[in-house]
DNA sequence: AAAAAAC
C-alpha cells in the first residue's frame, strides 16, 4: 500500500509542530524545500549561511506540494537562486542534431524492453507492492518533469519495487547492480521526501558558526563513482528546491567547502572525505534522514568498514529507525548481512536479477594469449575496431589491467604507436583521473587503459569494446568490468586475455559464459575440466542470478508463521520465468528454491 | 598481490 501524503503529514506532524513553534527569531531558520521560494519576503536574519532562505509567512505547509499555487517549479527556486540547468548538455547537443554518436534519445535513454525478463525477489514484513509505471508513484510534478527530461519512460525493476518499499517509510537491503537504475530508486525516495518535509529537523541546528546538516547522506566507494551520483541526482532534483552536493577527496577541500555553506540537503561523498569534514566539524549528521550506501560489498572490499562504521555509528547519526536506510551490495556475503543488521530496521530485502552485465547483449570472448603477445594482440583488435567508428569517431575501448604501474606502461606504448590512448587509476592525480574519463566518453580520447578503479559502477556511454588484457583473480571482477558495455540495453564486446596465469579463473569463467550462453572455446573447457579439483574455491558468490538472498529465511531470523515472506512477483512480467532475459541456460530454475 | 581512499 502506498503511503499518502496524508498519512505522512499526519505521522510527522508533532515533529513539524515542534520544530516550527519553537524558533528563536534571531537564530537561522531551516526552511524545508517545499516552502522556499515563496514570495520575496527574504528573512536577513543569518549572516552564517548565505544565501539566506527565503522565511515563508504563509504557514499553510499542508497544501499538497505539486500544488501550482506556489510555484515552486520556477526557475529561481531553492537555496540557490543561480542553479546551472544540468539538462544543458544534453539540450545543446540535442539542437546540434543528436549526440557525437549520433543518437536520437540523447545519452540517458534505456532500452527497457531488456529488463522485461529480469527476475526480482523479495522478502520482509508487509513489503509494499510494486508499480508499474512512475505515474502510479507520487512524486510530484517537479521530479515528474525531471523524469521526463531524463527520458526515462518507465522504472526498471529496481526502481519498480524498491521506491514503493522507500516511500513506505521502510529500510531497505538491495541486491543490484549499477546499470539497473539504482541511482534513481534511492534518490527519488530521497528527493520526494525532502520535498515533503519528512527531512525537517527535529532540533535547531546549534548557533556553530559553519556546521552544515544535511539531510540525506549518499556514500559511495570511489571519486568518480560520487561525481556520477551527484550528476545524476542534480538532475533528478532541478527546481525542487532540493541542493545536492558532493565532497571527495584528491579535490580541493575549500570549494567544497563553500558549496557546502550555501546549503545542502543530500551529501553524497566518499568516506574519506566524509571523516574529514566530519572532524572538522563542518558537518553534521545529526538531521539525517535518509542514508543511502552505495556498492558496499565494494566499500567493505576497499576496507572502508571501519570508517563506514564511524560516520554511521560513531557520530552523530539518528540511529536505525530514526532515519530511512537503503543499503545497496551486488552480492550479500556475511559482512554485508552484518552491516544489514546493525544499520537497518525492519528492512525489506530485494534482490534484482542482473542487469546489463552478463545478459547476451554482451559477445564475451576468450582468446588465449601469452604476455609476450598480449600487446601485438591488442594492436590487431584496436585495428578492427577502428572500422567500426561512429561518425569519424573511433568506437570507445576500454582495457583493463591489474596494476597502475602497467596500466601507465600500456597507455604510453599505446600512444607512442598512435593509438589515442589515456589512462586512470589511482597513482594519477583527481585532475588527471577526471580529464581522462571526459575525454575518454567524449570520445576525444576513444582507448582508456583502466585498474579496477574503473571497474564498477561507472556508466560510461558507448563502451563498445571491454578488453580484458589481464584477467581479474575474482569472476565477480570480471563480471564489474564487462559490464561496463552493452549498458542500457545496448550491444557490447568483452575480449579477454587468458594464459596459464589464470589458471585459476579457468572455471568460473567457463562456467559463467556457459551460463550466459556464450560460445565457450574448447581449449578453455579442457582447461577448466583440469582445475577441478580446486573445488569452487572461486564459484560465484551464492550461485545463480542473485547476488545474494536473504540471509532472515534460513533460521535464525525466522519468525515461522504464514505470510512472513512476500515475494514480490505476483504482478506478472518478473520472477516468473525460468530464464534469464535469455542470458542464463534452462537448467537453471531458481535461486529460491 | 593489487586496487581504492583524507590531509
Amino acid at each position: 500500500m502506498q503511503t499518502s501524503w496524508a498519512d505522512l503529514a499526519t505521522n510527522s506532524a508533532p515533529e513539524i509542530a515542534g520544530a516550527s513553534n519553537t524558533t528563536a527569531p534571531s537564530r537561522p531558520v531551516y526552511v524545508p524545500p517545499h516552502l522556499r521560494n515563496r514570495g520575496a519576503s527574504a528573512s536577513t536574519e543569518s549572516s552564517s549561511a548565505p544565501p539566506p532562505p527565503n522565511v515563508s509567512t504563509d504557514n499553510n505547509a499542508g497544501s499538497r506540494w505539486g500544488a501550482p499555487r506556489n510555484g515552486w517549479g520556477n526557475r529561481s527556486g531553492g537555496w540557490d537562486r543561480r542553479e546551472v540547468n544540468p539538462f544543458e548538455d544534453q539540450e545543446n547537443a540535442a539542437e546540434e542534431g543528436g549526440a557525437a554518436f549520433g543518437e536520437e534519445q540523447g545519452n540517458t535513454g534505456i532500452n527497457f524492453d531488456a529488463y522485461e525478463d529480469i527476475p526480482v525477489e523479495t522478502s520482509g514484513e508487509n513489503v509494499p507492492p510494486p508499480v508499474n509505471t512512475f505515474a502510479e508513484i507520487d512524486l510530484g510534478e517537479a521530479l515528474n518533469q525531471n523524469i521526463r527530461r531524463c527520458k526515462y519512460v518507465k522504472p526498471t525493476p529496481v526502481q519498480r519495487y524498491g521506491i514503493p518499499i522507500s516511500l513506505g517509510g521502510r529500510d531497505l537491503m538491495a541486491c543490484a547492480q549499477t546499470g539497473s537504475g539504482k541511482t534513481a530508486a534511492f534518490c527519488f525516495p530521497i528527493i520526494s521526501g525532502i520535498m515533503r518535509g519528512q527531512g525537517q529537523p527535529l532540533q535547531r541546528p546549534p548557533r556553530g558558526a559553519r556546521t552544515v546538516y544535511p539531510l540525506a547522506l549518499v556514500l559511495s566507494p570511489t571519486r568518480e563513482l560520487s561525481m556520477q551520483i551527484h550528476e545524476e541526482a542534480r538532475k533528478f532534483s532541478y527546481q525542487t528546491g532540493v541542493r545536492v552536493v558532493v565532497a571527495y577527496g584528491g579535490a580541493p577541500i575549500n570549494q567544497q567547502l563553500r558549496e557546502l555553506e550555501r546549503g545542502v540537503d543530500i551529501l553524497v561523498a566518499t568516506p574519506g572525505r566524509l571523516v574529514d569534514l566530519l572532524e572538522r566539524a563542518r558537518v553534521s549528521l545529526q538531521m539525517i534522514k535518509y542514508l543511502a550506501l552505495d556498492e558496499a560489498d565494494r566499500m567493505l572490499d576497499m576496507g572502508f568498514e571501519p570508517q563506514i562504521r564511524k560516520i554511521v555509528q560513531q557520530m552523530d547519526m539518528p540511529p536505525p529507525g530514526a532515519r530511512q536506510t537503503m543499503l545497496f551490495s551486488a552480492t550479500f556475503p556475511k559482512e554485508i548481512q552484518s552491516l544489514a543488521s546493525d544499520f537497518l530496521s525492519n528492512y525489506v530485502f530485494l534482490a534484482v536479477g542482473r542487469v546489463g552485465s552478463i545478459t547476451d547483449l554482451i559477445v564475451q570472448r576468450v582468446e588465449y594469449v601469452q604476455e609476450s603477445d598480449k600487446r601485438s594482440h591488442l594492436m590487431d583488435l584496436l585495428h578492427a575496431q577502428r572500422e567500426n567508428g561512429v561518425q569519424g569517431k573511433q568506437a570507445l575501448t576500454l582495457v583493463f589491467v591489474e596494476t597502475k604501474k602497467g596500466a601507465d606502461a600500456l597507455e604510453h606504448w599505446l600512444c607512442r604507436n598512435n593509438f589515442p590512448a589515456t589512462t586512470i587509476h589511482g597513482d594519477r592525480t583527481q585532475q588527471e583521473r577526471e580529464l581522462a574519463l571526459r575525454s575518454f566518453k567524449t570520445g576525444n580520447t576513444p582507448i582508456l587503459v583502466a585498474t579496477d578503479v574503473a571497474a564498477r559502477g561507472l556508466d560510461i556511454p558507448h563502451v563498445a569494446h571491454v578488453v580484458n588484457f589481464e584477467l581479474p583473480n575474482d569472476v565477480d571482477d570480471y563480471v564489474h568490468r564487462i559490464g561496463r558495455t552493452g549498458r542500457a540495453g545496448k550491444k557490447g564486446l568483452a575480449t579477454a586475455f587468458f594464459n596459464d596465469n589464470n589458471a585459476s579463473l579457468a572455471r568460473p569463467l567457463a562456467d559463467l559464459m556457459q551460463e550466459a550462453n556464450q560460445e565457450v572455446p574448447d581449449w578453455l573447457s579442457r582447461y577448466a575440466a583440469r582445475s577441478t579439483f580446486g573445488g569452487g574455491r572461486n564459484r560465484r558468490n551464492g550461485g545463480g542470478r542473485f547476488g545474494g538472498r536473504d540471509f532472515r529465511r534460513e533460521g535464525s531470523f525466522s519468525r515461522g508463521g504464514s505470510g512472513y515472506y512476500s515475494t514480490g512477483n505476483n504482478s506478472g512480467g518478473y520472477g516468473t520465468s525460468g530464464g534469464y532475459g535469455g542470458g542464463f541456460g534452462p537448467g537453471v530454475t531458481s535461486a529460491w528454491d
